[in-house]
DNA sequence: CTAACATGCAATCATGAGCTTGCACATCGA
DNA sequence: TCGATGTGCAAGCTCATGATTGCATGTTAG
């Protein structure tokens, strides 16, 4: 049988793969703008700057860092950029964190093995 | 029937909640000490510091910023402190990228519908 | 007891993140 | 055409973060 590929949490691959996209989400405005994202209807930076306590210029210098990391894609439109969110980062995220629970759950899975069967 | 509570993503409370804990990962340093710590086996801050580029004390500060997240544990024992893994927080973080992606999924749902039920 | 080890605490420093203000430029609408 | 609107660019400021060094303290092993 053909064992699969094993997925390395620890990889400097990985690390530099999704600190970046952690980190971009690790800040309320711009987890804000993700969520305000999150309906599909695409919007400019004005509009997503409404309501904010910041100004405009803040809120592009927030969406230019979620663009970096591919959350989010802004495309001009006339006058006025919108932006619209791209999930698929996030899925990849949360698969991360996913497979790190995952691998979690299986050390205790060997740990309770070894302790029934200490010889092995 | 009853409604099913709205998980609103957007919610003030929410992003102060899970903002932080993305802060606390955004870094390929701290999220390598995660996943050292997957295996289930508690280590001492100079055995996480091993091998890493940078100095003990830097390593603590980063272990600090985890444990305020709730991300990892110490306790001290004898001499030196050992640090576990609490993966509660992650599992969280990975239901809240769940819900974004839902909502987006859910969007195109409505947004279907509307296109071929406009007058409703 | 004593030397090696593990850690904590404090002072210090450099860099970058986050915001702001000010201005220039393009575009839409009346 | 002209004023309002939406952006972009650049300079500058403040403050938190990441990291270092040096030293003090507690603990273990021999």
């Amino acid at each position: 049988m053909l064992r699969k590929r094993r997925s390395d949490l620890t990889g400097a691959r990985q690390l530099r793969r999704h600190a970046p996209l952690f980190a971009a989400l690790g800040d309320e405005t711009r987890l804000k703008l993700v969520t305000r994202l999150c309906d599909r209807s695409p919007r400019s930076i004005s509009t997503l700057a409404d309501g904010m306590p910041i100004t405009r210029q803040a809120i592009t210098l927030h969406l230019q860092v979620l663009e970096k990391v591919g959350v989010v894609r802004g495309e001009m439109s006339g006058r006025e950029r919108l932006f619209e969110l791209n999930p698929e980062p996030l899925v990849q995220a949360r698969d991360y964190l996913d497979r790190v629970s995952t691998q979690w759950d299986n050390a205790l899975a060997r740990l309770k093995k070894q302790v029934e069967r200490p010889e092995e």
